[in-house]
DNA sequence: AATAGTTTTGCAAATGTTTTCATAAATTTC
DNA sequence: GAAATTTATGAAAACATTTGCAAAACTATT
């Protein structure tokens, strides 16, 4: 096929195979009902021939889109943005649009150094993981007009549709579940919050409604972990070993609370009849788990999903001012809970 | 600051409010050592007031290289791509590149749509997932000589550069080590191998092994099971409920391992006292298990940082073939296997 | 067969940059 | 202080495309 191997492969290349203009081979990808049938035919033979790929970026300069979206997360390998990511992928995909993806890290400065690099690329949207950012961040957005959702939180009044879970309220579950199994004597593990308006929510939520039941949560009892089976292991572990141990503990994500699981069996404590534990996600496993794991499920598929079709279709259509929405979370009991 | 808002901030309007020409603007950003001192100042308060963000887009078009790299998973949420993909990212932004992230979900056809789409994007670079891919899009890459790398598998002799570990040797590091612990009756769980050289790799690998060291594996014990927690122990609790039962078990994969110590968890098996298990990866949280699992670390973050900056040296020095490198699985014992 | 109407195509300008070449400004040398 | 260098800047062409406008090529109508 492809002989003239070694020419430059434009859209002149292709003109001049096919004895046409530039413009008319322009008008074949743009508006091919434009064209005589038998002109088609010939284009279509000379894109072959010549072994022609549009170039975006030549279109990307007439204000025309560029088919791609800034995707921004902290990071890519926790399962729970990973699955946000390949579900929104596939959401826009379709759409035709094509990803562009980076993690900052939890890094707020990182975040708009990246979000410049995605407005430099022309990107058509921006999807941004959370609800709060830099001033800085939100700025740049407005200045460049560029429809942005934001994913995983699902707040009110955001600046920018947002779609994901309400954390507060998964909290609230979470809590309510076990001050409801009649747990008083309660422990609580969470992630770092800093820079991490999920991990804050969620904190404050759960410390709310426990307070309001009178359950205090004592000092040593209000843990804290990085995101990483090890790290919440070891932090269980010291916790177990300490004379008298809670009947609860609430981990702040699912990851935290499968190291809490495995802490309590090295420590001969058996799960639930000798303390109850419960996270909060549903990742992927955690229904698998031997006992089955207690906890909120934040439905990152359908986030995803959402949070795609939501930005293709602001893309497509800039009049619309498109809502967020609200993935419910939803408790799911499994067997690592019980009454007291 | 930007006042001027509603202007359209390209590199005419900064010229003009610096009161330089574009082409010193042009310069400001490529070769600043060019200027003078007091001129790059005026500069960059323009830019900062014209609110200038720089088009990447119209820079391409010059033949200057996108500053994107295509990369190509089967899916983002195993968190076995997911570690890939997220240390590739990190290894390539520190050389000023963004990737470009699609899934075909080990559909062939739709690899090589993806992959034009980015060709059309001007990709500086290409990351595949494994050796095996259609003629076509081999034909494609080559046509474009776009630096290419194939990530996960290790081949001597592969079309690109391939920087990943060898599974067959994978294969056979995890049988000779159950073999060795003089385990004869013993059952396999592979993942389906059909579009998966690492997955047909293993099999063969473990088969082969086995039937070296004179041991069969009957019809019944060869299961398979798709890439899932839930699935596998589903298949594997089958296999335990049937008359006798293997001494040990030898898992395609940590997922899978993981859904077979739930199941004979749950048949009352204890491991590795009735029976051993072992897996491939080491993925995250392989070694917090209780057991700890017996695996084959597949060194992902290792193969994703490798990638990334041999990818992005042969983009920078087109001269340059780039060898690629075997990241060498090893075995890791646990507790969850052990003599029969 | 001429006219009017429609469909198809080409020309040239426009898009936002970079780069070559030439010129102007600053600096050094005598 | 003029000449010779060196350094800094601008004008215009180039990059690969799209698009408005006008001309050319068809069809239909009489």
């Amino acid at each position: 096929m492809t002989d003239k191997s070694r020419k430059k492969a434009d859209i002149i290349a292709v003109a001049k195979a096919a004895r046409v203009s530039a413009a008319t081979v322009s008008r074949y990808f743009n508006h091919p009902d434009l064209l005589k049938a038998t002109t088609r035919r010939r284009i279509e033979n000379a894109v072959q021939k010549v072994g022609y790929i549009r170039n975006r970026a030549a279109q990307t300069i007439h204000g025309i889109r560029s088919g791609t979206i800034g995707v921004l997360v902290p990071t890519i390998d926790h399962t729970i943005f990973a699955e946000v990511v390949q579900a929104f992928s596939d959401a826009v995909a379709e759409e035709g649009f094509t990803i562009l993806l980076a993690s900052h890290g939890y890094d707020q400065q990182r975040e708009y150094t990246i979000l410049r690099k995605f407005l430099e690329h022309r990107v058509d949207g921006i999807a941004l993981t959370g609800l709060d950012h830099d001033a800085a961040v939100f700025q740049l957005i407005d200045r460049q007009e560029v429809p942005t959702v934001l994913m995983w939180n699902y707040s009110e009044g955001s600046p920018h549709p947002s779609v994901g879970a309400d954390n507060e309220l998964a909290g609230r579950l979470i809590s309510d579940h076990v001050l409801s199994l009649g747990h008083r004597r309660i422990a609580c593990l969470f992630a770092p919050s800093e820079g991490n308006d999920r991990a804050k929510a969620r904190r404050r939520a759960i410390l709310d409604m426990l307070h309001a039941a009178g359950v205090t949560v004592p000092e040593p009892w209000q843990l804290t972990s990085v995101y990483s089976i090890a790290a919440s292991k070891a932090k269980v572990a010291d916790l177990l070993e300490g004379g008298t141990a809670p009947t609860a503990l609430i981990c702040g994500n699912d990851i935290l609370a499968t190291g809490a699981m495995y802490a309590a069996a090295k420590a001969g404590l058996r799960v639930p009849e000798d303390i109850s534990i419960v996270g909060i996600g549903d990742f992927k496993g955690s229904s698998e788990f031997e006992p089955g794991l207690t906890t909120v499920r934040l439905p990152a598929r359908s986030i995803g999903r959402i949070a795609g079709t939501t930005l293709a279709r602001a893309i497509k259509d800039p009049q619309a001012r498109p809502g967020g929405t609200h993935c419910a979370p939803e408790l799911i009991p499994r067997a690592s809970s019980a009454p007291v």
